[in-house]
DNA sequence: GGGTCATGCAACTCTGAGGTTGCACATTAC
DNA sequence: GTAATGTGCAACCTCAGAGTTGCATGACCC
């Protein structure tokens, strides 16, 4: 249940553009698209689909007000990512500290 | 100086196939090239190239012996972009209570 | 030595994502 | 009403990178 979501949230945050965009709006708040292209050197469609690729991923939300959309950071999509990195990284950490205690010096380092 | 390592990191576990290597690493312990190729419907080559890239990033390093490569985690390069992500959450999250505590009901909700 | 096995290197193909441009559609402001 | 502004849609282009294949190199085993 978790892993398909893990699996959308690192592919829309392989991009650069789209860390900062999240970073831009988890910093200043909500935008619309085209104040947040003002920022970027490309164009407003460009923007957009990075907008929607992060939606997708369940990053953020767009909410119409009147002509324009106001999109903001949902918050929860991140934390199964940052759960997933911890996990990984756990899981080494306790491989070596139970490597570490049937180690004989004569074995090659770890 | 954390952030060109968050870039590689998320540029890296971007690829399902290379979150998949990492993972088995981090569960079953050092593989060589070869016997990581054999669980995956790619070649070799390719597994090898996915290994590289995780290693630019900083997330596993290949330790020769003797004839063969093998591969192992290295957990700190998670750590960094655990902590991106936490750190984006969080800020959002001290925006939306800072945001509540201003809120009269007559503005739209949050 | 000779055979086998794993790695390394290079050239090549090809799909998909990032980007652009142009235009149509709504909504606000005058 | 009309002009200006923001969004949405679709066609198109380009290029990085995921994958392949082939072969050379180096280490192990007999």
């Amino acid at each position: 249940m978790s892993a398909p979501r893990v699996e959308a949230v690192f592919a829309a945050l392989g991009d650069p553009t789209r860390r900062q965009l999240l970073d831009e709006l988890s910093r200043d708040g909500p935008k619309t698209a085209t104040e947040l292209a003002g920022g970027y050197p490309i164009s407003r469609q460009a923007v957009v689909k990075h907008l929607n690729a992060l939606a997708t991923a369940g990053l953020l939300v767009g909410e119409r007000r009147g002509r324009d959309v106001r999109y903001r950071v949902v918050a929860t999509g991140l934390g199964d990512a940052a759960a997933w990195l911890t996990e990984v990284g756990d899981r080494w950490d306790r491989r070596l500290t139970a490597l570490q205690r049937h180690l004989d010096p004569a074995d090659e380092q770890i």
